[in-house]
DNA sequence: TGCGTTTGGTGCGATATCGTACTATATAGT
DNA sequence: ACTATATAGTACGATATCGCACCAAACGCA
């Protein structure tokens, strides 16, 4: 590979890498404080997929160390914003349910990002991000299946 | 803003956060122990950018807190890959130095990455990439004029 | 020049993230 | 059933990141 390709490739992730740190002080800013992106990041995972997984399941989805999601997880439950019951089906594992207060949280979170959303979206309209998530998503799923 | 539209803009940061994550644990994965992204990142952003920069310039480049500079430079000094030099027209300042040791790091860290990227590149070949980069860059670009 | 304010860097304490090792339970092979 | 192995979760220690407070130097202004 030349150098001006592998710099390109280079690029891609240097401006995901950036896009990334901006989006997360940004979002975090607007968090109570003492929250992070690891804590939401968690609640909404629960919503858009499934309530009841077990920790295993939720750091695989994340892409981390077990004893990271058990830290987030103690904190998430310390807040009342999740419940751990034991698993039914094995004695060894728990079952990770959002309560009332995690979903307020998640939606409150969510809400008050809006005005930022709205200010990209008068400069990049749904249109144009349209045409670009489709090409992030598969760079993704290509990513995800490689990590075996 | 509907809600059909704003999960398009949440999925757009939901997908870079995932890359961004998948990518970066590849790419430790390939530094020496104990080495993480934050270091490499200093030392390709000494060389890209420039030689010689204050720790604070830094930190506002990598949009981090100060007190975060100062520790990353401080584990890069220690192991011999930067020199911190006072600054000779600022008696508060100092000067960031790449040392040649911390050049060889930087190349072999990127050399280690190739394989990777070479198969990315037989995926989605430069042509996508070179599609896709704009949006991203511009999208980074807004973000960062955002931030006053 | 003198003094209040601003700025660059760091010390310190708190939380986050991660690797290793350990416990308890489940599973597989016999 | 018994034993060896694998797996889910956690305790613990190390490093990373961050906010707050502080010091020293620079700056602004009279």
């Amino acid at each position: 590979m030349d150098s001006k390709t592998l710099s390109l490739y280079f690029s891609l992730f240097n401006e995901i890498g950036i896009i990334e740190q901006l989006g997360r002080a940004l979002f975090e800013s607007q968090l109570p404080d003492g929250f992070l992106m690891s804590h939401f990041s968690v609640l909404n995972h629960l919503i858009r997929v499934q309530d009841g997984q077990t920790p295993l399941k939720l750091a695989q989805a994340f892409q981390l160390p077990k004893t990271t999601m058990t830290h987030t997880l103690s904190v998430l439950e310390k807040h009342g914003l999740i419940e751990m019951r034991p698993n039914p089906k094995d004695g060894r594992s728990k079952c990770v349910w959002l309560t009332a207060k995690g979903l307020d949280f998640r939606n409150e979170a969510i809400e008050k990002l809006a005005p930022f959303l709205a200010t990209l979206a008068e400069k990049f309209p749904p249109e144009s991000v349209n045409q670009l998530v489709p090409g992030l998503t598969e760079i993704r799923q290509f990513m995800d299946k490689q990590r075996d």
